[in-house]
DNA sequence: CGGAATTGACTACATCGGTAGGCAGGCGAA
DNA sequence: TTCGCCTGCCTACCGATGTAGTCAATTCCG
C-alpha cells in the first residue's frame, strides 16, 4: 500500500547533475563525473543518476564516438519551474504565501531579485487592478 | 558511506501532520488519526509520523489523562520558514531567483500575495536603494 | 591484431519517508 | 476483578534516492 510518487520528483543530487548537464549539453558521463569528482562522487554514481534522470524522461542520450552524450529534454528554466512548482504543490499545499513570507524575511535579496520582484509586482498590479485603472485592453 | 541528511528534512505527509498538530495543539494521536482517517491513513501511521516528528525535535508531548498530547515546538510560521529555507538551500543552491521566476509565471497569485509582494518590494527598494536614492523610473 | 583503458549494465546496500500490522500494558466499564 | 478497548512501542515492508563496486563489452592505441 505504499504510496506512489510523481516521477517528476527528483532529489538534490540528481538536481545538481541535471543542472550541470543542462549547462554543458551534450555531455558524456565521463565529463560529468570528472566535474563531480571534486565533490567526492564516483563515476558510477553519476552514471546511475544520469540513467535515473533518463528514466524520468529528463535526459536523453545518443551515442557519439563510442560513448553516450546526454542532453536535457527541458531547459533549465523549465526544470526549475517544475521543481519549484512541485514543491509548492506538495509541501505548501499549492499556496505560495509561505514562500513570499520567506522572501520577506530574507534580508539578503540580490538587487536583481528585487528588480525582478518589482517588475513582477507592477505586472501583477496591472493585471488585477483592471477594475480601477480602466483601459488596459491588452496583455495575454 | 551513505549520505546523511539534515534531520530538519521532512516529507509531505509529515508536514501535513505537523501542520494539523500545530493548529490544534495540544492534541492526542487519536484526534489526529481521526482527522487523517478521511485520507485513508491508519492510526499507527499517524503515530509513527508523530513520533518521527518528535525524534526530529519538531514536536513534544506530555501525558494527560492517560494518553499523550503533542504540541509543536515551533510556530507554523517558523516551520514553514524552515521548510522553505531548506528547499531553497538544498534544491536551488541558495538562490531564490528560480522561485521568483516561478512566481512571475504564476498567473493566479491571490490579491493578498500580490499585496504582500508589493509591501516587500517597497521595503526592499527602500533598503537597497539608499545608495542610489532617486527613483530610477525606467530601465528594462 | 591485441592488450589496455573506457564505458555502461547490473547488482548491492544504506537511509529516509510512507504505511501499517502485531502485541503488550493500562484504564475504564460491567 | 475481569474483559475489552485504547494507546503506544516495535518491527517490517516498499519505493525513492544516494552511493558505489563488479564485470563484461566496447573502443582506442600502438
Amino acid at each position: 500500500m505504499a504510496k506512489k510518487k510523481d516521477p517528476s520528483q527528483i532529489g538534490q543530487e540528481e538536481m545538481a547533475v541535471l543542472e550541470y548537464v543542462c549547462q554543458n549539453q551534450p555531455i558524456s558521463v565521463r565529463a560529468v563525473a570528472d566535474y563531480f569528482e571534486q565533490f567526492g562522487k564516483a563515476r558510477t554514481t553519476i552514471l546511475t543518476m544520469m540513467e535515473r534522470l533518463r528514466a524520468k524522461k529528463l535526459l536523453s542520450r545518443k551515442k557519439m564516438r563510442g560513448a553516450f552524450h546526454y542532453s536535457s529534454r527541458e531547459s533549465q528554466d523549465q526544470i526549475m519551474h517544475g521543481v519549484v512548482g512541485n514543491f509548492v504543490q506538495k509541501m505548501l499545499g499549492g499556496s505560495v504565501s509561505p514562500f513570499i513570507a520567506y522572501l520577506a524575511e530574507s534580508e539578503d535579496l540580490s538587487p536583481d531579485d528585487v528588480d525582478e520582484l518589482n517588475r513582477l509586482v507592477t505586472e501583477m498590479k496591472q493585471k488585477s487592478g483592471k477594475k480601477k485603472s480602466t483601459k488596459k485592453g491588452s496583455e495575454k
